[in-house]
DNA sequence: CTAAATCTGTACTATTATAGTTCTATTTGA
DNA sequence: TCAAATAGAACTATAATAGTACAGATTTAG
């Protein structure tokens, strides 16, 4: 249904929130009570965030996550391409060679213009801008 | 991975292929075999594409399926709903009462924009369009 | 008036992606 | 040394999508 995956609404919803408070160390405990979100995801996509250095951690006790970067520097886009993977709406603009209709295909120009303007719009709002009333 | 469906590919392909030639009727075999698409797949989403109203139909011998309108008035955005239904990236802004986490959620208006920003993208390109080399 | 080509509609199965869980290991602070 | 926390991997369950099948209705050609 043209939607990113629960996984990434998660995400942006996980940083929008830390990013309240940017030098702060949350504990995934902490967020999950915050968001209301399922803990075991939590956990999960953190350390998936925490992977493409989005967040930086501090283990052991009083250890968390907290965001790598200034929350206006990073933006919907980033965080989708950490969990899901390249933002793509075909397989034809992921790589080469991934279509087997390629013969075929007249439109793969035309699916790459699309898919790098919506990348345009994803990558222009920030995880801070998610937490306003008004974008 | 902020996809469309396989459906919504085969659907604009063969609608995009049905745009060389607005005014002919063109059976699903025919159209299966142009695109290179299996044929089971063409045949459903011919008939979900008449259901909306987007193409027209003949039944019987020499029957088939041409475009109801203007191909350059047909809107990629268009066929997507066709098939998937409300183009949202995330629930919340689908309809009301959807996501079970809306309490805790201050994100919503800023998902109606993103979704709104992106609706336009694929607004503004038609099933012609999608046919060319540059877009 | 019959046969073949074509759409109509629905129901079904298979496959794949996503969501979510669990467990063990490692690090750190008190 | 113990408890709180992340690290990492493997696993299961669920849901969405892809794809198939089939009986029915309509139209044209002969």
């Amino acid at each position: 249904m043209l939607r990113i995956t629960r996984q990434s609404d998660y995400a942006i919803a996980l940083t929008s929130a830390m990013s309240r408070n940017a030098d702060r160390v949350w504990s995934s405990a902490e967020l999950a009570r915050i968001t209301g979100l399922p803990y075991p995801m939590v956990a999960k996509i953190l350390k998936i965030l925490h992977g493409s250095g989005i967040l930086a951690t501090k283990r052991g006790v009083k250890g968390g996550y907290r965001l790598a970067r200034e929350p206006s520097s990073i933006s919907v886009a980033e965080i989708i391409e950490s969990v899901e993977g390249p933002i793509a709406l075909t397989d034809c603009v992921r790589g080469r060679g991934l279509c087997d209709y390629e013969k075929e295909c007249v439109s793969r120009s035309s699916w790459a213009i699309v898919n790098r303007k919506i990348y345009e719009v994803l990558s222009s709002i920030s995880i801070a801008e998610m937490r306003s009333e008004g974008g």
